[in-house]
RNA sequence: GGAUGGGUGGCCGAGCGGUUGAAGGCAGCGGUCUUGAAAACCGCCAGGGGGCAACCCCUCGUGGGUUCGAAUCCCACCCCAUCCGCCA
């Protein structure tokens, strides 16, 4: 049987350079589309100085290389002449000459190719055109729905009610260990927490084509800006004191196995899940969700990783959210599909599905699945390409949680749960537990 | 942590100061042959940047340095392998 994992060839890390998302010849090409762009992210005008101090680097460049061409030409009748024979002092006088007149080319062409790196690598993707435009998550579009919330009868509690008068679910014996923003699960609970898991490796694994993955959770700089995390969002995530990152998500390791490749066009499309632990500083939600497993330190999720050709991202995309929705139709969940607005959607997507799950004890839909199609935003920065009929290009890069796991406990909680407190577990989950159908009474 | 040995094109692997951007092999693509396929034989085949083009420039882990000239010499760093120590 033929190796899945044959793309991958031996070992060789950090070969690759960082470069940004945006091609500086599709700027210059267009100016206004790409300002036009930018003002959907709400941004200003950059065109204009970007492609002014491109047209600088060129020149400094195309000077340069003047310089070099002469110093090769000179190198070349040099060695030649020396072979013969002959003086070549006044050749070594010119190409000494030659040397100093382009160290000031160098330091100028260099440093004008940093600043326009510097101002790339900051900006976020361009959108889909089928993004809505808004601010904020008020103008994200719902676009589909599965169930509908309903009244179960009685008032249902919240999932860290139910699971503190369990006695399954602690918040103060993971605050001694850790701090705020951590939990402790017990008996049944870590149970249910490990079968959620199970269940959506299993599921992706067996019926939608993916690759099961163990990754490192520790990841270096380049791995990071790969996924686009660095250098804009270093305050997302934890550094290890020998300057490794916590993986935020799987998203990170699983699209980076393909970072300073060229692969082939057959290899395509890639499907790759893992379940990794989450870490994330939470930096900027001080205040909020801080009651409950909601929003922690760490949690665990599957994740599901595809990388495909240009032309498949759109559809791989549909695919996708789909295979996630397929896990909390199987949970028994309600759930519905929002398309994420301008303003909403992350910068290095240029298109996302968030999947909405109802807890009836909070009363709210909340996030529970995020799909980005990233199309060759991250392939850029990693340099992830593929070989086409036309030579090599970019590939393009889809990720999306299969589900969160943590997120997917309290929705079973809260959406299973009974006037007495106990918790019915959905029947696909019967295996995985031991055969459990409920937890407490 | 200690000691060695290494990082060269899609892969393997030569090269160790001067037309070497890089021999050779494998893979791939095109062709000859064949009823077809295989084999054999012939040819093509690194990536990136600039230029309308001819063509030019850069890249042999990364960054510096020496030199008229560096894949080749020097320094630093990163990574990998093996052995020893420690350890889930």
């Amino acid at each position: 049987m033929k190796s899945r994992c044959s793309w991958r060839r031996s070992s060789r890390p950090n070969r690759r350079k960082r470069r940004p998302m945006h091609d500086i010849r599709a700027i210059r090409a267009d100016p206004s589309a790409f300002d036009a762009a930018m003002a959907r992210r709400g941004l200003g005008h950059l065109a204009g100085a970007l492609v002014a101090r491109d047209a600088d680097r060129r020149a400094a460049q195309g000077a340069l290389q003047e310089k070099q061409a002469r110093r090769n030409a000179l190198a070349r009748e040099i060695g030649q002449g020396k072979r013969a024979g002959a003086d070549t002092a006044a050749l070594e006088a010119e190409a000494t000459m030659l040397r100093a007149e382009m160290e000031g080319l160098e330091a100028r062409a260099g440093a004008l190719e940093a600043e326009i790196r510097a101002t790339l690598e900051a900006l976020p993707n361009v959108l889909d055109a089928e993004v809505p435009d808004g601010t904020d998550e008020r103008a994200n579009v719902v676009v589909a729905q599965s169930g509908a919330p309903r009244d179960l009868g009685f008032q249902p509690q919240q999932h860290f009610e139910l699971g503190e008068a369990l006695g399954l679910m602690d918040f103060a014996t993971a605050a001694k260990l850790a701090g705020a923003r951590f939990v402790v699960l017990r008996g049944a609970l870590a149970r249910l927490e490990r079968a959620l898991g199970q269940f959506m490796l299993d599921l992706h694994t067996r019926e939608h084509g993916y690759t099961e993955m163990v990754v490192p959770s520790l990841v270096n700089d380049a791995t990071v800006y790969g996924t686009g995390q660095l250098p804009k969002f270093a305050d997302d995530l934890f550094r290890t004191t020998d300057g490794r990152w916590l993986i935020p998500t799987a998203e990170v390791p699983l699209t980076n196995t393909v970072a300073g490749e060229i692969l082939a066009e057959s290899a395509l499309p890639l499907r790759l899940t893992a379940l990794t632990d989450c870490y994330r500083s939470e930096a900027g939600a001080a205040g909020r969700d801080t009651r409950g497993m909601m929003r922690q330190h760490q949690f665990r999720k599957v994740e599901l990783v595809s990388i495909v050709a240009p032309d498949a991202s759109a559809a791989e995309h549909e695919r996708m959210v789909g295979c996630a929705e397929a896990v909390l139709r199987a949970l028994e969940l309600v759930f519905r599909r929002v398309v994420l607005c301008a303003g909403d959607t992350g910068a290095g997507a240029a298109k996302t599905y968030d999947l909405e799950v109802w807890l009836p004890g909070q009363q709210a839909w909340r996030e529970i699945s995020s799909c980005s199609n990233c199309r060759a935003f991250q392939a850029r920065r990693m340099g992830a390409r593929m070989r086409a009929a036309s030579g090599t290009e970019f590939v393009h890069t889809l990720n999306g949680s299969g589900v969160a796991v943590g997120r997917a406990l309290i929705a079973v909680l809260e959406t299973h749960q009974q006037a007495d407190g106990s918790v019915l577990i959905p029947r696909v989950l019967w295996p995985y537990m031991g055969g459990m159908e409920r937890i407490g009474a």
